[in-house]
Formats: C-alpha cells, structure tokens, sequence
DNA sequence: TGTCGTTTCAAACGCATGTTTAAATCGAAC
DNA sequence: GTTCGATTTAAACATGCGTTTGAAACGACA
C-alpha cells in the first residue's frame, strides 16, 4: 500500500496505462450506472465489475464513491455542452433563433435512447448534490442568457426585465416538460407516435410558434388596458 | 404467531385499535419519510420509529415494506385530489377557465412547504413505480381532459386534435416546470422573490396571458401560409 | 539483479438494510 | 378463570453495502 489519491489529476500514471487506465474506465463505466440507479442506488461493486477493476480501486483512484460521483457529472457536462450547439444569435434574426434554440434544447432532451449523461444531468436538476452548483454557472446560465437576449429583441425595449425572464421560463418549460413527464405521457397517450421518424420536428415547431405568440400577444395585451382580475 | 396479513383491509382490528391503529399510523408515518427519501432511500426503521411501533410491524400489516409505499402513494392521491379543485367549465368563460386553471395548478404544485403528498406524486412522475398506473388514470387523465376541453373552445373547431394536445401541454408543462426546476432556479436567481407574499399570483397571470396568446396565435399563424421551414 | 514507489488484488471488516422468528401480550368469548 | 386468535415485541437472520487491509504484482531505474 502507498499514498492514496484524491485529487482529479491520475496518481503517478504514465499516461498510457495498463489495458486504458483504471481509473478513466471506471469514470466511463460509472456513468451510465450512477445515470439509471442515481448516486446512492448505483452499487460500487457494479461499477468495477463493468470496468474489470478491482472495488478497492474506486477508493484508490477517486478517495471514495461520493467523489467519483461529482467527477462522473463533470465529465457527462464536459461532453454534453458539445454535442448539440445553438445557433449564433448574431447571425440569425430573432424569431428563426428561437425556433432553433427551441429545436436544439428539445433535442439536447429528447435524443433517441436518452443517452445516460441526458439523464445523469437530468437527476442532478431534480435533487441535486455538490456538483450542481457548478452545473448551473457554467452549463445553464449561459444559454439561458443567450434565450433571455433574443427574447428581448422580440418583446420589445418597453419589456420590464422580470417579464422577459418569466417568457424564458415558459420557453424552457414547456421543452423540459417533455423530459420530465415522459413516463407520465407514455401512459397518458398510449398510441401517440413517440417513435415516429422524427417527433421531435413538429413538436419544436409547435413550441417555437405557440411562444412566439405568446411573447408577442402577451407583452402587447398587458400594454393596453389590463387591470386585476 | 398469526396469519399475516397482505390486503389492503386492516387485519382483526376492533375498528377503534389502541392509540389510533398501527396499521393507520405506519401510513402516516410512511408518507412525508417516502417524499423525502424515495422508496429506497427510506428505512423500515424510521418509518416504524416515528409511529413508534416495532420493526415487524410493516411487514405483518403490509407484507412487506413495498406494499406500504403503494398504499401511501393511494393515500396521498385521495388527500391531494380533493385540495385545491378546479373551476367548473359550465359557469365560466373559456378565457377566465384556463386563467383559473393555471392558477390551481400552480397552487397545488407550489404550496408553500410542499407538503409531502406533492413530493412523493412528484417522485412517481419522475420514475414511476407499480403505483404509477391508477395515478394517471384517476387523477391526471381527467384534469387533462378538462384542459383540453376548454383549449379547443378557445383555438376554434378547426384545430387539430394533434395540435390541440400539444398546447395543453405547452400549458401543462409551463407550470410544472418552476416544481420541477426549482433548485435550479433558486442558484440560477439568488436574488429572486421566492418567498414573497403570494409569488404564485402573478406567475400564474404571466402563464395565462401568454398561454392565451401562444393558443390564439400558433392557430391563428397556422392558417395563414406557414410552410416549412 | 535488486530496490522502491505505484498499482492491483482477494479477502475481510463494520455496519445498515429488509425480513423472519418464536415468545410474550392483549382482548374478547365462553 | 380459561382459552384462543390477533397483535406486539425483542432478538436474530441473511444479505448487501462502502470501505479497509496487507500482501502480491508491476515497472522503472540503478
């Protein structure tokens, strides 16, 4: 036995390790298994027995399971914030970019076989743990800036700014809605289409219109006469 | 030793058991500890703990300790449907309906302290268990319908049935998304009211107005030349 | 070849879990 | 008062968990 490591860095490893490093073939076997049973389902003994590693070497490598946890959402985030990216907002006018950050989010959400950083990241939003906080900085914010600047351009300069974040706020929901309720829909809807060639084009379509709408309709209701009630 | 007991009827009991039942008080005690922890998070020993009965006492009034989890999800639904009821179509305008509609949704989603019967529906409609089927039947399904009912009214006859679901969803998922995404949104805006007097009052007039126009709109925009792209 | 720090390994540890057991207790009916 | 089924109880059981251990295997360097 020697020193233990905890650090992110591998301990001495001379960069081409035996068989693809124990340590890099737990983060990739951990991933799907922390993303289907959660932090605490997922069992250490699963883990190493898919990476071939022994169960000591999570706590060699990574100091403890809670640790490698917040190492497997760093490295999910690291590779989901290439994997679809939004159009450039300089580039485009304002309504075609919200149709297409609308297609993207839904896509980011909805790809086929929910791959397992989707729903690693997705448990993370529902109750998350220490490596949220660095989630939202880094991952979320910046789109949601991004969503809040064109919505601006459409709503209009007269738009209080609480407003404008709540049409954001509608954006994204009704996109996530899809995510979040989709054992809830499947069972409400038993024959829609969800495997159709493409659902996810005339769904975006729809959301990209039916808030459109709504930016425009409701910043321009609330403009003329609108009391109470 | 006895026969046990797996029904859902209280075994012998005298009606009037001694200090208000064991069987009534492992439901109580169950429900805010299966919110908070999940169905395996939770413990046999806590829950028996806080009803201050013993340890064996789930498994011979329940059979088992996953049979009290679908008894207490049924027990939190019949408390919950009954909470905040929704308007009656016959009496109201479509437009004040579906404002009335957000409005309850909202208020039953984000009570403040968020009781434990709407985090443990909540943990069904993210990862469902046994006790998810009847949940959909009996108490989304009709809500839905109701929503749906009153949508059509206002996007006229015309409208696709397909179309029609999708915005009751774009209104459905709206509200959801502020329970759903809360942790988010608490780091995402420190500075928010969360906790001011009544936050849901002007949420639920923001959804409304732009759902009303998102409806109108998105049909409205639909019939006139809308091709792809 | 011998040495030393690093990494792997099988085995065990300590603990918490859901469940079972058999005896004890209770509450009415006879 | 006795009896008998229903209920409660303390204790144990079997299993699975994350983690630790001490030795073996490895790899570079002298």
């Amino acid at each position: 036995m020697a020193s233990r490591n905890t650090s992110t860095a591998a301990p001495g490893s001379t960069a081409s390790d035996g068989a693809a490093g124990t340590r890099a073939r737990l983060l990739e076997s951990a991933g799907p298994i922390f993303a289907e049973k959660g932090r605490d389902g997922a069992t250490v003994r699963e883990i190493c027995e898919r990476a071939g590693v022994n169960v000591a070497s999570i706590n060699y490598h990574f100091g403890d399971k809670e640790s490698l946890y917040v190492e497997v959402v760093r490295h999910a985030r690291r590779q989901r914030e290439t994997a679809y990216p939004y159009p450039d907002e300089s580039q485009t006018a304002p309504d075609q970019w919200l149709a297409r950050f609308v297609e993207v989010l839904l896509r980011r959400l909805m790809e086929p076989g929910t791959p397992w950083q989707v729903r690693l990241l997705m448990r993370e939003v529902l109750e998350p743990s220490s490596a949220c906080a660095t989630l939202v900085d880094d991952y979320f914010r910046p789109d949601f800036d991004r969503l809040l600047h064109v919505i601006r351009q459409i709503a209009g300069p007269n738009e209080p700014a609480s407003e404008c974040r709540r049409m954001a706020m509608s954006v994204v929901g009704q996109c996530v809605f899809y995510r979040v309720s989709e054992h809830i829909l499947r069972r409400l809807f038993p024959s829609e289409d969800w495997a159709c060639d493409d659902p996810i084009k005339p769904l975006a379509r729809h959301i990209a219109r039916f808030s459109l709408a709504g930016i425009r309709g409701s910043s321009r209701s609330r403009c003329e006469g609108d009391d109470d009630e």
